[in-house]
DNA sequence: ACTTTACCTCAACTTAAGGTGAGGTTTTAA
DNA sequence: TTAAAACCTCACCTTAAGTTGAGGTAAAGT
Protein backbone atom coordinates (compact mmCIF):
# COMPACT_ATOMS: atom_id res chain seq x y z
CA UNK A 1 0.00 0.00 0.00
CA UNK A 2 2.49 2.53 1.20
CA UNK A 3 5.19 1.45 -1.44
CA UNK A 4 2.15 1.33 -4.49
CA UNK A 5 1.78 5.53 -3.06
CA UNK A 6 5.08 6.25 -3.56
CA UNK A 7 5.58 4.53 -6.82
CA UNK A 8 2.46 6.39 -7.91
CA UNK A 9 4.21 9.86 -6.67
CA UNK A 10 7.64 8.89 -8.44
CA UNK A 11 8.45 11.11 -11.54
CA UNK A 12 8.33 9.06 -14.54
CA UNK A 13 7.14 10.54 -16.94
CA UNK A 14 9.28 11.52 -20.18
CA UNK A 15 9.17 14.74 -21.24
CA UNK A 16 8.40 13.60 -25.10
CA UNK A 17 5.28 11.84 -23.30
CA UNK A 18 4.51 14.75 -21.47
CA UNK A 19 4.71 16.78 -24.58
CA UNK A 20 2.43 14.38 -26.82
CA UNK A 21 0.04 14.16 -23.74
CA UNK A 22 -0.49 17.75 -22.68
CA UNK A 23 -0.60 18.83 -26.25
CA UNK A 24 2.83 20.87 -26.11
CA UNK A 25 5.78 21.03 -27.59
CA UNK A 26 9.22 19.82 -25.68
CA UNK A 27 10.97 22.67 -26.01
CA UNK A 28 7.92 24.58 -24.37
CA UNK A 29 8.56 22.12 -21.58
CA UNK A 30 11.91 23.29 -21.37
CA UNK A 31 10.95 27.06 -21.16
CA UNK A 32 7.95 26.22 -19.02
CA UNK A 33 10.90 24.40 -16.40
CA UNK A 34 13.02 27.51 -16.66
CA UNK A 35 10.76 29.85 -15.83
CA UNK A 36 10.47 27.59 -12.87
CA UNK A 37 6.29 27.10 -14.28
CA UNK A 38 6.68 23.02 -13.56
CA UNK A 39 9.62 21.16 -12.24
CA UNK A 40 11.27 17.87 -13.51
CA UNK A 41 13.69 15.29 -12.08
CA UNK A 42 16.86 13.77 -14.14
CA UNK A 43 17.30 9.78 -14.38
CA UNK A 44 20.44 8.45 -14.42
CA UNK A 45 21.19 9.41 -18.25
CA UNK A 46 20.09 13.22 -17.22
CA UNK A 47 16.73 13.15 -18.92
CA UNK A 48 13.45 14.71 -17.69
CA UNK A 49 10.98 12.77 -15.36
CA UNK A 50 7.63 14.05 -14.43
CA UNK A 51 5.49 13.26 -11.91
CA UNK A 52 2.08 12.86 -13.11
CA UNK A 53 0.41 16.48 -11.87
CA UNK A 54 2.59 18.43 -14.09
CA UNK A 55 -0.14 17.63 -16.30
CA UNK A 56 -2.71 19.36 -14.56
CA UNK A 57 0.03 22.32 -14.40
CA UNK A 58 0.09 22.30 -17.96
CA UNK A 59 -3.89 22.18 -18.05
CA UNK A 60 -3.39 25.19 -15.58
CA UNK A 61 -1.63 27.34 -17.81
CA UNK A 62 -2.85 26.53 -21.07
CA UNK A 63 -6.28 27.70 -19.48
CA UNK A 64 -4.69 30.60 -17.79
CA UNK A 65 -2.98 31.46 -21.46
CA UNK A 66 -6.41 31.00 -23.11
CA UNK A 67 -7.73 34.20 -20.44
CA UNK A 68 -4.92 36.13 -21.47
CA UNK A 69 -2.78 35.77 -18.45
CA UNK A 70 0.79 36.35 -18.88
CA UNK A 71 3.22 33.32 -17.74
CA UNK A 72 4.44 35.42 -15.28
CA UNK A 73 0.82 35.73 -13.06
CA UNK A 74 0.36 31.91 -14.23
CA UNK A 75 3.60 31.15 -12.19
CA UNK A 76 2.87 33.48 -9.25
CA UNK A 77 -0.63 31.47 -8.81
CA UNK A 78 0.89 28.01 -9.38
CA UNK A 79 3.50 29.18 -6.66
CA UNK A 80 0.48 29.84 -4.06
CA UNK A 81 0.60 25.83 -4.45
CA UNK A 82 2.30 23.42 -1.91
CA UNK A 83 5.51 22.61 -2.82
CA UNK A 84 6.23 20.10 -0.03
CA UNK A 85 3.25 17.79 -1.13
CA UNK A 86 1.04 16.99 -4.43
CA UNK A 87 -1.96 19.54 -4.25
CA UNK A 88 -4.84 17.94 -3.26
CA UNK A 89 -8.68 18.94 -4.79
CA UNK A 90 -8.75 22.13 -2.56
CA UNK A 91 -5.36 23.33 -3.22
CA UNK A 92 -6.69 23.41 -7.44
CA UNK A 93 -10.63 24.10 -6.02
CA UNK A 94 -8.57 27.54 -4.22
CA UNK A 95 -6.48 28.22 -7.29
CA UNK A 96 -9.81 28.04 -9.28
CA UNK A 97 -11.72 30.74 -7.41
CA UNK A 98 -8.94 33.35 -8.16
CA UNK A 99 -9.02 32.49 -11.53
CA UNK A 100 -12.62 32.83 -11.80
CA UNK A 101 -12.69 36.42 -10.19
CA UNK A 102 -9.77 37.65 -13.19
CA UNK A 103 -12.26 36.18 -15.56
CA UNK A 104 -15.00 37.71 -14.26
CA UNK A 105 -13.09 40.58 -14.37
CA UNK A 106 -12.37 40.43 -17.95
CA UNK A 107 -15.54 39.45 -18.92
CA UNK A 108 -16.76 42.71 -17.38
CA UNK A 109 -14.16 44.39 -19.07
CA UNK A 110 -15.17 43.72 -22.08
CA UNK A 111 -18.44 44.54 -21.48
CA UNK A 112 -17.49 48.52 -21.15
CA UNK A 113 -15.54 48.03 -23.80
CA UNK A 114 -18.91 46.90 -25.28
CA UNK A 115 -20.84 49.73 -24.44
CA UNK A 116 -18.01 51.99 -25.35
CA UNK A 117 -17.94 50.62 -29.02
CA UNK A 118 -21.50 50.63 -29.44
CA UNK A 119 -22.24 53.76 -28.02
CA UNK A 120 -19.58 56.02 -29.19
CA UNK A 121 -18.09 54.40 -32.62
CA UNK A 122 -20.98 53.72 -33.47
CA UNK A 123 -22.88 57.29 -33.01
CA UNK A 124 -21.05 58.58 -35.63
CA UNK A 125 -20.08 61.64 -34.31
CA UNK A 126 -17.69 63.32 -35.89
CA UNK A 127 -17.63 66.13 -32.87
CA UNK A 128 -14.65 66.12 -30.81
CA UNK A 129 -16.54 67.83 -28.16
CA UNK A 130 -19.17 65.70 -27.43
CA UNK A 131 -18.08 62.39 -28.76
CA UNK A 132 -16.05 60.76 -25.69
CA UNK A 133 -14.02 58.55 -27.88
CA UNK A 134 -11.70 61.33 -27.39
CA UNK A 135 -11.70 61.11 -23.90
CA UNK A 136 -8.28 59.57 -23.11
CA UNK A 137 -8.60 59.35 -19.78
CA UNK A 138 -10.42 56.41 -20.60
CA UNK A 139 -13.70 57.34 -18.81
CA UNK A 140 -17.68 56.56 -20.42
CA UNK A 141 -20.01 58.17 -19.47
CA UNK A 142 -23.18 55.36 -20.19
CA UNK A 143 -26.85 56.02 -19.96
CA UNK A 144 -27.55 53.04 -17.92
CA UNK A 145 -24.35 52.70 -15.75
CA UNK A 146 -23.19 56.55 -15.06
CA UNK A 147 -19.25 56.75 -15.43
CA UNK A 148 -17.41 53.60 -16.50
CA UNK A 149 -13.81 53.06 -16.33
CA UNK A 150 -12.32 51.36 -19.69
CA UNK A 151 -9.21 50.51 -18.12
CA UNK A 152 -7.91 47.16 -17.59
CA UNK A 153 -8.77 45.30 -14.58
CA UNK A 154 -5.95 45.68 -12.60
CA UNK A 155 -4.03 48.85 -14.71
CA UNK A 156 -3.63 51.84 -12.67
CA UNK A 157 -6.14 54.89 -13.54
CA UNK A 158 -4.12 57.99 -13.11
CA UNK A 159 -6.50 60.45 -15.16
CA UNK A 160 -5.10 62.43 -18.50
CA UNK A 161 -6.19 65.47 -19.45
CA UNK A 162 -8.76 65.41 -22.33
CA UNK A 163 -8.35 66.52 -26.11
CA UNK A 164 -8.14 70.33 -26.90
CA UNK A 165 -11.88 70.95 -28.04
CA UNK A 166 -12.18 71.08 -31.99
CA UNK A 167 -8.62 72.44 -32.38
CA UNK B 1 -17.69 79.15 -48.19
CA UNK B 2 -15.61 76.35 -50.49
CA UNK B 3 -12.28 77.62 -49.63
CA UNK B 4 -13.20 77.46 -45.99
CA UNK B 5 -14.26 73.34 -46.26
CA UNK B 6 -10.78 72.78 -48.16
CA UNK B 7 -9.01 74.88 -44.84
CA UNK B 8 -10.72 72.61 -42.88
CA UNK B 9 -9.38 69.29 -44.54
CA UNK B 10 -6.01 70.73 -45.34
CA UNK B 11 -3.45 68.80 -42.76
CA UNK B 12 -1.94 71.25 -40.49
CA UNK B 13 -1.50 69.25 -37.44
CA UNK B 14 2.32 68.16 -36.32
CA UNK B 15 3.13 65.02 -35.19
CA UNK B 16 3.85 66.48 -32.14
CA UNK B 17 0.05 67.80 -31.28
CA UNK B 18 -1.19 64.49 -32.63
CA UNK B 19 0.84 62.73 -30.23
CA UNK B 20 -0.37 65.12 -27.28
CA UNK B 21 -4.04 64.75 -27.75
CA UNK B 22 -3.82 61.60 -29.05
CA UNK B 23 -2.23 60.42 -25.86
CA UNK B 24 0.74 58.22 -27.96
CA UNK B 25 4.28 59.17 -28.41
CA UNK B 26 5.72 60.45 -31.71
CA UNK B 27 7.75 56.79 -32.55
CA UNK B 28 3.94 55.46 -32.05
CA UNK B 29 2.86 57.68 -35.00
CA UNK B 30 5.98 56.91 -37.10
CA UNK B 31 5.24 53.34 -36.05
CA UNK B 32 1.69 53.54 -37.21
CA UNK B 33 1.97 55.56 -40.54
CA UNK B 34 5.20 53.15 -41.95
CA UNK B 35 2.47 49.97 -41.32
CA UNK B 36 0.11 52.28 -43.21
CA UNK B 37 -2.57 52.62 -40.64
CA UNK B 38 -2.30 56.56 -40.41
CA UNK B 39 -1.34 58.77 -43.35
CA UNK B 40 0.51 62.07 -43.50
CA UNK B 41 1.79 65.07 -45.90
CA UNK B 42 5.13 66.70 -45.41
CA UNK B 43 5.38 70.22 -45.16
CA UNK B 44 8.81 72.28 -47.36
CA UNK B 45 10.81 71.16 -44.36
CA UNK B 46 10.13 67.63 -44.56
CA UNK B 47 8.28 67.73 -41.45
CA UNK B 48 4.56 65.63 -41.08
CA UNK B 49 1.26 67.29 -41.22
CA UNK B 50 -2.10 65.52 -40.25
CA UNK B 51 -5.81 65.92 -41.07
CA UNK B 52 -7.58 65.89 -38.15
CA UNK B 53 -9.37 62.54 -38.69
CA UNK B 54 -6.09 60.90 -37.58
CA UNK B 55 -7.27 61.68 -34.52
CA UNK B 56 -10.35 59.18 -34.85
CA UNK B 57 -7.84 56.79 -36.63
CA UNK B 58 -5.54 56.32 -33.57
CA UNK B 59 -9.13 56.33 -31.48
CA UNK B 60 -10.20 53.52 -33.84
CA UNK B 61 -6.36 51.81 -32.91
CA UNK B 62 -6.64 52.41 -29.48
CA UNK B 63 -9.95 50.90 -29.02
CA UNK B 64 -9.03 47.97 -31.02
CA UNK B 65 -6.12 47.24 -29.39
CA UNK B 66 -8.06 46.80 -26.07
CA UNK B 67 -10.42 44.54 -27.58
CA UNK B 68 -7.13 42.77 -27.79
CA UNK B 69 -6.99 43.59 -31.84
CA UNK B 70 -3.87 42.96 -33.67
CA UNK B 71 -2.45 46.14 -35.91
CA UNK B 72 -2.71 43.98 -38.34
CA UNK B 73 -6.41 42.97 -38.31
CA UNK B 74 -6.76 46.88 -37.22
CA UNK B 75 -5.40 47.87 -40.40
CA UNK B 76 -7.61 45.82 -42.07
CA UNK B 77 -10.08 47.33 -40.85
CA UNK B 78 -8.96 50.88 -41.33
CA UNK B 79 -8.36 50.17 -44.87
CA UNK B 80 -12.32 49.12 -45.60
CA UNK B 81 -12.74 53.29 -44.98
CA UNK B 82 -12.70 55.19 -48.11
CA UNK B 83 -9.49 56.67 -48.88
CA UNK B 84 -10.76 59.08 -51.73
CA UNK B 85 -12.78 61.65 -48.62
CA UNK B 86 -13.08 61.91 -45.46
CA UNK B 87 -14.91 59.46 -43.77
CA UNK B 88 -18.54 60.26 -43.04
CA UNK B 89 -20.81 58.75 -39.95
CA UNK B 90 -21.61 56.16 -41.94
CA UNK B 91 -18.39 55.06 -42.69
CA UNK B 92 -17.40 54.87 -38.72
CA UNK B 93 -20.95 53.30 -38.07
CA UNK B 94 -20.35 50.53 -40.01
CA UNK B 95 -17.07 49.87 -38.57
CA UNK B 96 -18.40 50.03 -35.43
CA UNK B 97 -20.59 47.35 -35.95
CA UNK B 98 -17.74 44.92 -37.45
CA UNK B 99 -16.15 45.60 -34.03
CA UNK B 100 -19.15 45.12 -31.93
CA UNK B 101 -19.45 41.48 -32.99
CA UNK B 102 -15.38 41.02 -33.03
CA UNK B 103 -16.50 42.20 -29.16
CA UNK B 104 -19.77 39.94 -28.94
CA UNK B 105 -17.44 36.50 -29.95
CA UNK B 106 -14.75 37.58 -27.51
CA UNK B 107 -17.35 38.16 -24.62
CA UNK B 108 -18.51 34.98 -25.87
CA UNK B 109 -15.04 33.41 -25.54
CA UNK B 110 -14.54 34.01 -22.20
CA UNK B 111 -18.06 33.21 -21.04
CA UNK B 112 -17.25 29.66 -22.04
CA UNK B 113 -14.02 29.89 -20.64
CA UNK B 114 -15.57 30.93 -17.36
CA UNK B 115 -17.86 27.85 -17.29
CA UNK B 116 -14.59 25.75 -17.86
CA UNK B 117 -12.96 27.00 -15.12
CA UNK B 118 -15.65 26.81 -12.80
CA UNK B 119 -16.70 22.82 -13.74
CA UNK B 120 -13.95 21.72 -14.16
CA UNK B 121 -10.83 23.65 -12.63
CA UNK B 122 -13.04 23.94 -9.50
CA UNK B 123 -14.37 20.70 -9.11
CA UNK B 124 -11.18 19.58 -7.82
CA UNK B 125 -11.56 16.27 -9.65
CA UNK B 126 -7.80 14.29 -9.87
CA UNK B 127 -9.16 11.57 -12.01
CA UNK B 128 -7.70 12.69 -15.65
CA UNK B 129 -10.40 9.94 -16.82
CA UNK B 130 -13.26 12.29 -16.16
CA UNK B 131 -12.26 15.63 -15.89
CA UNK B 132 -13.01 17.34 -19.15
CA UNK B 133 -9.48 19.64 -18.10
CA UNK B 134 -7.53 17.17 -20.13
CA UNK B 135 -9.23 17.28 -23.65
CA UNK B 136 -7.29 18.97 -25.58
CA UNK B 137 -9.43 19.38 -28.27
CA UNK B 138 -11.09 22.34 -26.28
CA UNK B 139 -14.51 20.98 -26.29
CA UNK B 140 -16.34 21.06 -22.82
CA UNK B 141 -19.32 19.73 -21.98
CA UNK B 142 -21.69 22.03 -19.66
CA UNK B 143 -24.81 20.81 -18.15
CA UNK B 144 -26.79 23.89 -19.27
CA UNK B 145 -24.93 24.17 -22.88
CA UNK B 146 -23.97 20.75 -24.44
CA UNK B 147 -20.92 20.64 -26.13
CA UNK B 148 -18.96 24.29 -26.05
CA UNK B 149 -16.20 25.18 -27.36
CA UNK B 150 -12.98 26.84 -25.85
CA UNK B 151 -11.25 27.75 -28.92
CA UNK B 152 -10.53 31.40 -29.66
CA UNK B 153 -12.97 32.82 -32.39
CA UNK B 154 -11.68 32.68 -35.32
CA UNK B 155 -8.89 30.27 -34.75
CA UNK B 156 -9.15 26.88 -36.91
CA UNK B 157 -11.12 24.04 -34.63
CA UNK B 158 -9.42 20.68 -35.13
CA UNK B 159 -9.56 17.67 -33.47
CA UNK B 160 -7.21 16.36 -31.33
CA UNK B 161 -7.01 13.13 -29.63
CA UNK B 162 -7.42 12.76 -25.91
CA UNK B 163 -5.27 11.98 -23.56
CA UNK B 164 -4.80 8.58 -22.42
CA UNK B 165 -6.72 7.78 -19.31
CA UNK B 166 -4.71 7.44 -16.40
CA UNK B 167 -1.07 6.63 -17.31
C1' DA C 1 20.22 86.49 -34.26
C1' DC C 2 20.39 82.94 -31.57
C1' DT C 3 19.02 79.28 -28.79
C1' DT C 4 15.94 76.00 -27.51
C1' DT C 5 12.43 72.88 -28.93
C1' DA C 6 10.64 69.98 -32.26
C1' DC C 7 11.40 67.12 -35.97
C1' DC C 8 13.85 63.96 -39.40
C1' DT C 9 15.92 59.00 -40.55
C1' DC C 10 17.94 54.80 -39.44
C1' DA C 11 19.54 51.18 -36.71
C1' DA C 12 19.50 48.69 -32.70
C1' DC C 13 17.18 47.28 -28.39
C1' DT C 14 13.04 45.38 -25.64
C1' DT C 15 9.55 41.76 -23.85
C1' DA C 16 6.80 37.59 -24.25
C1' DA C 17 6.47 33.16 -25.49
C1' DG C 18 8.38 30.18 -27.46
C1' DG C 19 10.72 27.62 -32.11
C1' DT C 20 14.88 25.92 -34.66
C1' DG C 21 19.03 23.73 -35.41
C1' DA C 22 23.82 22.11 -34.28
C1' DG C 23 26.52 18.89 -32.09
C1' DG C 24 26.60 15.24 -28.89
C1' DT C 25 24.49 11.43 -25.57
C1' DT C 26 20.84 7.85 -24.04
C1' DT C 27 17.12 4.71 -24.72
C1' DT C 28 14.65 1.61 -27.12
C1' DA C 29 13.47 -1.80 -30.46
C1' DA C 30 14.61 -5.16 -33.97
C1' DT D 1 24.30 -5.35 -31.00
C1' DT D 2 23.46 -1.92 -33.72
C1' DA D 3 20.43 1.51 -35.75
C1' DA D 4 16.73 4.61 -34.98
C1' DA D 5 14.33 7.50 -32.00
C1' DA D 6 14.43 10.34 -28.15
C1' DC D 7 16.93 13.36 -25.31
C1' DC D 8 20.51 16.87 -23.75
C1' DT D 9 22.44 21.93 -23.90
C1' DC D 10 23.33 26.18 -26.00
C1' DA D 11 22.90 29.77 -28.99
C1' DC D 12 20.35 32.12 -32.23
C1' DC D 13 15.72 33.22 -34.68
C1' DT D 14 10.75 34.92 -34.71
C1' DT D 15 6.61 38.19 -34.18
C1' DA D 16 4.27 42.17 -32.21
C1' DA D 17 4.33 46.58 -30.92
C1' DG D 18 6.77 49.61 -30.12
C1' DT D 19 11.15 52.54 -27.57
C1' DT D 20 15.75 54.54 -27.51
C1' DG D 21 19.54 56.84 -29.22
C1' DA D 22 22.73 58.95 -32.63
C1' DG D 23 23.56 62.35 -35.79
C1' DG D 24 21.56 66.04 -38.21
C1' DT D 25 17.70 69.69 -39.81
C1' DA D 26 13.59 72.87 -39.07
C1' DA D 27 10.70 75.90 -36.53
C1' DA D 28 9.62 78.90 -32.70
C1' DG D 29 10.43 81.99 -29.03
C1' DT D 30 13.17 85.87 -27.17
Amino acid sequence: MKTEKLLRDEPNLSVGKVATRADVAVSALHFYENKGLIRSWRNNGNQRRYKKDVLRRIAIIKAGQKMGITLGEIKDTLDTLPDSRTPTKEDWAKLSTAWQMKLDEKIAYMQRLRSYVDGCIGCGCLSMKSCPIYNPGDIVATQANGAVWLDEPDKANKAKSCYDNEN
